[in-house]
DNA sequence: CAATACCAAGCAAGCGCTTGGTTTGTAAAC
DNA sequence: GTTTACAAACCAAGCGCTTGCTTGGTATTG
């Protein structure tokens, strides 16, 4: 990886984009995410959520109007922030098949690593989202969406895979964000490793 | 399919191991598998659930003793006729190949069927049930599980994937569960289309 | 001396669930 | 073949509590 992690954040920081994860706003959203992922929104209150920054519940409508913009913060700073993450790992690379094994190696980070909570959220707290916000996630998530078309219609190009690039990405969708429930870093596979076996389950492997 | 749904589930219902569809309490079930997949567990309230069967709310309570009960009776009733479902779709195939184009066909059958809204509650509301009925829960899933490994394993020793059967399942799950998300059958994709996908996804074809 | 960040207190609404009593279905007793 | 008995199914009302959010005021900061 050429460009690393922080330079990306701190870039979308500066354009206003993300929250600085050192101000009070970011603090809380990084405490909400993670409290949504553990509990589920609706099952998390405004009470535990400024309990776990700790200020009083009132206080928390100072930041936000309501605990729907909440939600919907941690989603949208999530969104641009992979997006960006994504880009950046699809330009380092050089052939199709590299690309795609550097942007599933990226997803994953981004699932089990520091955005994990955030990440988790985005894919099972969507339906908490009422129509509106709902919507312009969806929007930001389309750009996102288009950098993986993009290379699995040149791996369909050179032949490399077989399906349809549409359905792949979205098999591809679930089944590395299913990773969220069991995957563990701690146990004995490796990060690389799951991005090898995901290749072979394609037999694209060739690392 | 040589043995067909329906025989199944009389079974399952003679067995008191599954509620008649067609009785007070299944009937209850099915419209509360559809409320938690379209609102969530939490969102959904008592009233919605007994308005939905046309009942008070306070009598939902003569058939369950608490909400998470009807949640956690969802999904045992689901797990088990699932589990019973693809075993008969993996006695019905021969070849390690058609064993699992069975399963996988007959995992998205449930998955956008008539049991959709109940394998979407399996999948998303996990998360709302307390430690004591997820253990159940996840013990019944384990059986199902192994029906998985068992083909996904033979397909190992022949060859014909090269990934480990363990990491192939959940990837697998989370490709399949997600389908839920925007897989609509009213569309120029047929299931047994969507199957085929999968399977050229992992190289398999060969229909 | 504003503007920003917070607290203490509490309100209105909605929540899961309980209660006491009525209707309905079923089958034995006469 | 009507009557009696009784449990299962349901209703009407509401209790106690938690929820998201508001309000009026007080520190803190540049």
């Amino acid at each position: 990886m050429t460009v690393n992690r922080d330079e990306i954040l701190n870039a979308l920081v500066a354009d206003n984009l993300v929250s600085d994860p050192n101000g009070a706003r970011g603090r809380l959203l990084r405490e909400a995410a993670r409290l949504f992922r553990d509990k589920g929104y609706e099952r998390t209150t405004v009470r535990d959520l400024a309990a776990a920054v700790g200020i009083q519940s009132g206080s928390l409508f100072h930041h936000f109007r309501t605990k729907e913009e909440i939600l919907k913060a941690v989603m949208v700073e999530t969104v641009r922030l992979n997006t960006a993450l994504m880009r950046a790992a699809a330009d380092a690379a050089d052939t199709s098949r590299a690309r795609l094994r550097a942007m599933i190696l990226a997803e994953l980070e981004s699932i089990v690593g520091q955005t994990g909570e955030a990440m988790a959220v985005l894919v099972f707290e969507w339906r908490s989202l009422s129509d509106a916000p709902r919507e312009e996630v969806l929007a930001l998530r389309d750009i996102y969406e288009q950098l993986w078309l993009d290379v699995l219609e040149a791996l369909k190009a050179e032949g490399a895979i077989e399906a349809d690039p549409f359905i792949v990405r979205r098999m591809l969708t679930g089944a590395l964000s299913w990773t969220v429930t069991w995957y563990r870093p701690d146990g004995g596979l490796g990060l690389e490793d799951l991005v090898d076996q995901v290749m072979a389950m394609m037999r694209l492997a060739s690392r």
